[in-house]
DNA sequence: CCCTGATTCGC
DNA sequence: GCGAATCAGG
C-alpha cells in the first residue's frame, strides 16, 4: 500500500482525534502500526502522550542558587518524628444520593422522575468477536489464510453510554467511536461538522457493515463494462 | 504478557 | 520516503 493523498488524510484525521496507530493502521488496512506511527512522524504530527516520554531532556538550566535569604514563610515541614501522619480522608463514599440531609420533608409525589442514572460503563473494550465465516454481498467469500481469531466471549449485556460528545454530532457515529465491530463506512468528509461513519454491525470479518461491503467490494468485472464510480473509503478526493 | 508511541536504520 | 525492528513506559 502507499500513501495516497486519501490515506494521509484519514491518518491526519483519526491521528488527531485521538486515535491509536494500531486503530488507524486497522482503518486504513495494509499498514502496520509502526507504518502509521512512522508515517504520522514524517508528516509532522504531534505526538500525542507517548508511554515512553517523560519531559523535555534537560532544557531547564537547572536554576543556579537563590537561596531566598527571607524566603516566604514555608510551612514548618513535618519534623520527621516518626508521626504517623493523619489517616483521614475516611471512605468518600460516592454519594449519588443529592439530598438526604437537608429538605426532610420533601414533596411526596414526582418518582417517575427518571433522570439519566449514567452508569458509566468503561470503555468499550474492543475485544475480538466470534468470527463467522461471511459471505459479501457480491458473492465473495472471504478466505483469509490462517488469521481467523478464535471464539471468544460475546460481550456481556452491558450498556453502553457514549461520553457525551458534541451536541450537534449526537447520534452520529463518530472517529472516537469506532471500534472493531462496528462499520467503518465514512459519510462525509473529514473535517466537516457532520462527518460520520455509519456505525452499523459489521459485516463479521470485514471493516463494513454487510450493505457497505458490497460498495468496498466489488466482483471483478470485465474490463470493458466496469464501472467507474468507485468506493472511495473516507470520502475519497474531496469535492467542494 | 498486553498495550502504547518513539526512534533507528537498512532499504 | 518507507516501515520493520527495536526500545521503553504503562
Amino acid at each position: 500500500m502507499s500513501w495516497t493523498d486519501e490515506r494521509i488524510d484519514t491518518l491526519k484525521t483519526m491521528w488527531e482525534a485521538g486515535q491509536t496507530a494500531s486503530q488507524i493502521a486497522e482503518a486504513l488496512g495494509g499498514v502496520s502500526r509502526n507504518a502509521v506511527i512512522g508515517k504520522a512522524h514524517r508528516l509532522g504530527l504531534q505526538s500525542r502522550p507517548s508511554p515512553v516520554k517523560p519531559n523535555e531532556p534537560v532544557a531547564a538550566a537547572p536554576v543556579p542558587d537563590v537561596p531566598l535569604p527571607e524566603a516566604e514563610p514555608e510551612p514548618a515541614p513535618p519534623p520527621v518524628v516518626a508521626a504517623p501522619p493523619a489517616p483521614p480522608r475516611p471512605a468518600p463514599e460516592p454519594v449519588v444520593a443529592a439530598d438526604a440531609d437537608e429538605d426532610e420533608d420533601d414533596v411526596v409525589e414526582d418518582d417517575a422522575d427518571e433522570e439519566e442514572d449514567e452508569e458509566v460503563v468503561a470503555a468499550p473494550k474492543r475485544e475480538p468477536q466470534p468470527i463467522l465465516r461471511s459471505v459479501g454481498p457480491g458473492g465473495f467469500v472471504r478466505q483469509s489464510p490462517g488469521e481467523q481469531q478464535p471464539p471468544s466471549t460475546p460481550a456481556p449485556p452491558r450498556r453502553l453510554v457514549p461520553a457525551k460528545p458534541s451536541p450537534e454530532i449526537a447520534g452520529k457515529t463518530t472517529l472516537l467511536d469506532l471500534n472493531d465491530r462496528i462499520c467503518k463506512w465514512p459519510l462525509g468528509h473529514p473535517g466537516e461538522p457532520d462527518f460520520h461513519f455509519c456505525g452499523d454491525k459489521v459485516n463479521p470479518g470485514f471493516p463494513y457493515c454487510v450493505a457497505h461491503c458490497g460498495h468496498a467490494y466489488q466482483a471483478q468485472l470485465p474490463r470493458r463494462d466496469r464501472r467507474p464510480p468507485p468506493p472511495l473509503p473516507f470520502g475519497g478526493p474531496r469535492v467542494r
